[in-house]
DNA sequence: ACAAGACGGTTCGAATTTGAACAACCGCGT
DNA sequence: ACGCGGTTGTTCAAATTCGAACCGTCTTGT
């Protein structure tokens, strides 16, 4: 097997700052969610998703694609926004084995008043942190490197 | 309250870069770890410091601070890689109150046959995909971002 | 039409994480 | 010497996460 290629003193700090700066802001916005409006990120996401979605509703598994999240943590999770009445689940009417996460009404107005604590709190936790050249850098890179471990 | 400054579409690409590389390259290396140290990624983490350290011996709360992780779980992980032998937990002899965790010489043997692995993963999912202008940007623009919101 | 395999979602148990509460201890100021 | 706020590390319960196992259902090849 090949010499190791350690890490220059470029790319730990890169790769420091990577670790640092996703630890922090996560847990920040972890924070600042269950704070203002009693929702964890991953509900918050769901209900973005669903939010954006016409009639308010997406198939389980896809919606497990675009949150990085297991099926099992999304059932979880679904479950959870179900008993605060915010989700709604469906059965799929093209596949009986499908289901139809359901944005409630409720689940809309709470979407909507939480929306711009969060988006207040993602733009002083990082993007108002970085400069314009930044961030497009970033969008560029990370999208490469998210893209990349696509499944 | 001031009117909602959404983001915009550079903004948003950024922002969903950011969570999707986040989520990837974390589970990533998490099973990486996993399935060729037996390590979950703080445990190595807390290697990784300790064998930095002199004498292999770092304060908990020092460790704690530097992992990014609560006091209690830190306490667990520790006491996960005691069970394994890898790390010994000693009192520290300055401050009756403060315990040292040490690395034994399994612990310093483990983590040097898990590092080229490690390494290599981490080339490969994120140090290897940037350019090397990319690499400057991300260690200079992340840096900030973490050390703003350090406690 | 039919078998084989892929898919969709849930359930289960084990591992981990967090914050709050706790008990013991440090050290500064008086 | 003393008291009091701040530290240190652990414990606890609750919440979350993951993967593996599972069952029913779709779909593809023949």
């Amino acid at each position: 097997m090949a010499e190791t290629r350690w890490l220059d003193e470029r790319e730990m700090a890169a790769w420091h700052g990577f670790l640092e700066a996703t630890s922090r802001v996560s847990r920040r916005l972890e924070q600042q969610l269950k704070d203002d409006a009693g929702l964890s990120h991953a509900q918050y996401e769901i209900l973005v998703r669903l939010g954006d979605a016409p009639d308010g509703e997406v198939r389980m598994t896809e919606l497990a694609e675009g949150l990085f999240t297991s099926k099992s943590g999304l059932t979880y999770q679904v479950s959870q926004l179900e008993k605060r009445g915010l989700v709604r689940r469906r059965s799929c009417p093209t596949d009986v084995r499908g289901v139809l996460a359901v944005l409630t009404t409720e689940g809309r107005d709470t979407l909507r008043s939480a929306a711009p604590g969060h988006v207040a709190a993602v733009r002083e936790a990082l993007i108002d942190v970085l400069r314009p050249d930044e961030l497009d850098v970033m969008a560029e890179a990370l999208g490469r490197v998210g893209a990349r471990l696509r499944p």
